[in-house]
DNA sequence: CTGCGATCTGGAGCGCGCTCCAGGTCAAGC
DNA sequence: GCTTGACCTGGAGCGCGCTCCAGATCGCAG
């Protein structure tokens, strides 16, 4: 079976070998196999939940949060539970594309006013033809 | 001319009166007027720019680049750099948004396959005709 | 005039999420 | 066997964006 060293593991996910440490140490990543000479090997399960991972990271998930995922997903009678967290987290990133889709028109709106006062300032007084 | 005390700014513009005094000592909006004593009166345009303000905080703009429009902002004839930096944000909410959408999938897809779990597990062995 | 709540200043402190460091160990290649 | 570089641990440190604090002052209500 296929396995990583941390440096695969790491740019697999995308995080750092430190932060890979950081999650297991919190939780977040259950325990990852060892060589007999204790370096971590990263099995493709693992590089999968860190996949997982990145994505919940990127949509803002907060580490505690994560933490408890990790857990729940120690007990495979923690399906609900899971889902549960999960159907929360995707209603906060809903709402947090709704604003951002709402201030961007804002952004949006400020460029065009800055445009037109430019488009003002280059032809003063009496227009050129 | 209507003013706003502190309070009533921090009210209106969503942001605490601490993080009023921090963006005006980080010349992230240029000094209030005060009164004879020395408290602070906001203007109905220092309102308006705390919501813009608000925006772009809103929509990630870090710090630094709050700062950097605010000293362009002090100077009339920088209209083309401020356009420049807000077309530039503009671009990295525009990707930011892209993200989440494609994250959002990720996670829909994620919940779609634990609650195929979920009904596998409710029903085993023999259907219940 | 008095009381008292809002505000002032300069500076320290904090929560989050990593990131870095020292000092040591492991293991592949020569 | 030796070198060399990746990896180990525990713990300190950091960057960001505020947030809080002490001690003083202001100014409105009564």
């Amino acid at each position: 079976m296929t396995t990583y060293t941390p440096a695969e593991a790491a740019r697999l996910s995308g995080f750092s070998i430190d932060t890979l440490r950081y999650y297991e140490r919190e939780g977040i990543l259950s325990p990852v196999a060892r060589t007999a000479g204790g370096r971590r090997r990263y099995s493709e399960e693992d590089i999968g939940r860190l996949g997982f991972l990145r994505c919940l990271r990127d949509t803002g998930m907060p580490i505690a949060q994560l933490r408890r995922y990790g857990e729940l997903s120690l007990d495979g009678s923690t399906v609900p539970e899971r889902v549960a967290l999960l159907e929360e987290h995707e209603a906060v990133v809903a709402a947090a594309i709704e604003e951002l889709h709402a201030q961007r028109a804002r952004l949006r709106e400020k460029l065009a006013w800055y445009r037109a006062e430019m488009a003002a300032d280059e032809r003063p007084a009496v227009p050129s033809r």
